[in-house]
DNA sequence: TAGTGGTCTAGACCACTCT
DNA sequence: GAGTGGTCTAGACCACTAG
């Protein structure tokens, strides 16, 4: 009867071990150094590899670690904000804005985009895609559906090796009025495609914003875009610019 | 020599698996069935049941699955368009907000949110805890932190039970000129207190909207508010309301 | 080739929810 | 108490990177 009732709610044993990783990061380590490998620090914290790797798993979720194969584990730097939606709408393509073309094809775009193009299911639509890079490191990858009702100019072009034909969409689609636009953000997994250009794995988590342009009464094209979710934080709004983080943290020297 | 040299790229089991598993989610279920254990599953399927668990844990990270421990998996319902970011910015708490307050202290802010709000490290703010429902389900919680400086017709008041000083805060909030807002979207894992408000397990994955207050030319609050990610479609702009989700669909009877 | 993280297994026990 | 998902183990092998 005298034993001290505590451990009531026996926290689980990787929970702990983020918590004491957590800790360990903000005040022992710096961004980019390399943690101990996965088998040592399981042993170190006495637990079986798999129990060590679901903190880790968690600690890179949130944007602390970086894990790549074959090299090791490192501290990530504070994540990078990206400007999503300015207050400024405007098409996509325009002057100076964050994205790079990379070709385009012709195809059946997914149900879902399908569904806001209003279009019918086996219609084929333009399909541009692009990719974004900051700080050298590419942070997201879109996909811009775009139907042909969009740019009727370009009804009866041939195909001119990808990248040309996707400059010349995106400049039929900038002759039209924008009236308006509508953003959805939401969690998703990288399918392999986007894995491959984003440098992760397929499967890995990334934030899913997809972006409708309003123009002459229709949904006028649907932009897909897929974001590193360990590495960025999207910004809305006026600024965006200001350091947003964890804890004490110093840079590697 | 004459072996097919296909499999040049093994896809991993549970990979495999997730894209079998989606398409029969498409094609022979309707939302809100039940699937059979993890324990038949995985023989089912001829693995291990960690495999098994990994592709399950993708299908619920992009919201086509719940899982409850003790109940089971149920195929889950489109998510939910949770508006986020109308064109009218207002303070928080006005008639007609989406939010509850369910309480409020006063405490030192985390470092992140402190330096937002350019405010000492150990200086306390008020804190008003609020919570959403959409659908009889609770999808987000909410830290909101308010430094004393903003509010300074309380500066002196007692602490009335909570949730009647919350609202005296946030009347007096209203009073202020709202010159602008920022707002930023990041994935994150629950803590233990959001987790069990939003009904979840601790460390499932959550969005995190971090909303800066500018009034008088300073920060004059913050808003963490973190949304369930499995079940929330995040929605910025004018509409908001239609449906996007993933192949054919069909409801339970 | 050595060392890293990624995948997979076959088992065990625990926490929880229902009936 | 029976059945579910959640945690944990100790091992094995694979895919990848770099010296």
């Amino acid at each position: 009867m005298g034993t001290t009732q505590l451990e009531t709610v026996p926290e689980p044993k990787y929970w702990h071990l983020k918590t004491v990783l957590t800790e360990a990061l903000d005040s022992e380590f710096t961004v980019g150094e390399i943690l101990p490998n996965e088998r040592d620090l399981a042993a170190r914290f006495g637990v079986a590899r798999a129990t060590l790797r679901q903190a880790l798993e968690q600690l890179e979720l949130e944007g602390r670690l970086q894990r790549r194969r074959g090299v090791g584990t490192t501290v990530a730097p504070p994540r990078v904000g990206v400007a999503v939606g300015s207050d400024d709408q405007d098409w996509p393509g325009v002057l100076g804005d964050a994205w790079q073309t990379v070709g385009s094809e012709s195809d059946v775009p997914p149900p879902a985009v399908a569904r806001m193009l209003e279009s019918g299911t086996d219609e084929t639509v333009h399909i541009v895609r692009r990719s974004r890079v900051s700080n050298g490191q590419p942070v997201a990858a879109e996909l811009l559906y775009i139907p042909g009702a969009s740019v009727p100019d370009l009804s009866g072009i041939e195909n001119p090796s990808g990248t040309a034909r996707a400059r010349g969409v995106l400049r039929e689609l900038q002759r039209l009025g924008l009236e308006g636009q509508d953003r959805a953000v939401e969690l998703g997994s990288a399918r392999a495609a986007d894995a491959k250009e984003l440098d992760r794995l397929p499967g890995s988590p990334v934030l899913v914003v997809t972006t409708r342009f309003f123009a002459g009464g229709r949904t006028a094209a649907v932009s897909v875009a897929t974001y590193r979710a360990d590495t960025c934080r999207l910004t809305f709004g006026d600024s965006g610019g200001v350091e947003i983080h964890h804890g004490p943290e110093r840079r590697a020297s």
